[in-house]
DNA sequence: ACCTGAACACCGTTCAAGT
DNA sequence: ACCTGAACACCGTTCAAGT
């Protein structure tokens, strides 16, 4: 904390009685977002919150960020950096596998982030780069380049829906509550109005992660295998 | 409109003299959301505002709705009955496609819905029977009982996300312009950074509607095809 | 160009008090 | 039990004015 420049002589004493206040920049409010929304949840990474961290009104924070969307969406591509320089292990299988698993996980670690994911198209460069590595595991797979082109979607939109999904029971008592309440519903749903709920009513809440895995395999072995160029024929 | 009851008269004459006051009621409350949500959007659908066009105070409605979200969810489920209780034609393909289509037009009218649809643990009478029709389908189709149970998840987790995705490029200005912005992000990925994008990039952005079946097909292959009993031994 | 304070137009939810 | 007004504790965003 100690500055050992030599012109520190040149800063003006006002600056020098207390922390100097950091030059406002693009990255240093999404640090501040992230510090924030690992203390407090990304309920509390608001404009006006972020401000207040680093000393200054909200409306300064216009010039580099353009509305509470893209602020969300800034850090949310921030946090996609190790998912997007990951080298996972072993075959094309078992490493798509793997980065889809990582991405989940720090989608279940910001529950209400995945919810944003879903609706705002992502374009930030970690995001782009973990599109590209996906891309790369599945034409070395062997899957045509249309079913992996649009594979990789169908694959992300799942991983960020499952954790959207799933997150959220976790996260707030609220949610909680409402699997409950979910759960006694369905395992005493009326075998008159919802017989085929009432008699797999162990089944519909079976699973746990194998239930992750059938779906995951599902979906590989899906784009790996059903063909496209067959449904155009059949159109034209 | 007009009163032909004949106790009209033991009426204070107060409440006479204008339209009267209808008693708060929970299909009240929920209908009158659903009238704000056609007429200015969910992000108008505040329990405020509901007050407000039911000439009442915010706090009054806390008596039927526990909170926002579950204003939200509700009105929802409210949407939901029509699908619901459509008869769909054709073998069980077709019928359990007609469904998903039916359940995502209406997600696609309300963009927002979708989203809250993803994070919410849906329990409404509705979506139960929207649950047990697809259920039933799948049965009838030769779906094995966990296939099913898991199945039926899995393919409206999918129609929802894929409805939350889509629609709020549509609703928004603002999405859309992110959406151009992403069409040209891909359309210039620099080969070097993105190789596989860029290679790529017109069919990451093809499809259509055939992209949506492809997607439909996939997934309902996957939930017939895909073994689970298989994979438990592999694990024990 | 960047930063600021103040203002505008809203929110959800709680609570004491009324009927 | 139901309903209410008022209060508390917040929001995002814009804008005129400063540097």
């Amino acid at each position: 904390m100690k500055n050992t420049r030599t012109d520190q002589n040149t800063i003006p004493k006002s600056r020098r009685e207390r922390p100097a206040k950091p030059a406002l920049t693009r990255d240093g409010i999404i640090d501040a977002g992230l510090e924030i929304l690992r203390a407090e949840g990304l309920g509390k990474v608001t404009m006006r919150r972020i401000a207040t961290a680093l000393d200054t009104g909200a409306a300064s924070l216009y010039v580099y960020i353009r509305d509470t969307e893209d602020l969300h969406a800034q850090i949310l591509d921030a946090l996609l950096a190790p998912v997007s320089r990951a080298k996972p292990e072993g075959d094309w299988r078992q490493r798509i596998k793997t980065v889809l698993r990582h991405y989940m996980e720090v989608l279940f670690a910001h529950p209400a982030l995945a919810r944003m994911a879903m609706s705002t198209p992502a374009s930030g460069p970690n995001y782009m780069r973990l599109v590209d590595n996906m891309l790369g595991l599945l034409l070395a797979g062997g899957v045509p380049d249309r079913n992996a082109a649009w594979g990789v979607d169908l694959l992300l939109l799942n991983a960020t829906a499952n954790a959207a999904e799933h997150s959220t029971w976790k996260e707030s008592s609220r949610a909680a509550d409402d699997f409950a309440t979910l759960e006694a519903a369905v395992a005493a749903a009326d075998a008159k109005e919802y017989p085929h709920i009432a008699r797999l009513s162990g089944e519909l809440m079976s699973g746990g992660p194998d239930r992750l895995e059938w779906s995951l395999d599902l979906l590989i072995n899906g784009v790996l295998e059903t063909p496209i160029a067959f449904r155009e024929k059949e159109i034209l």
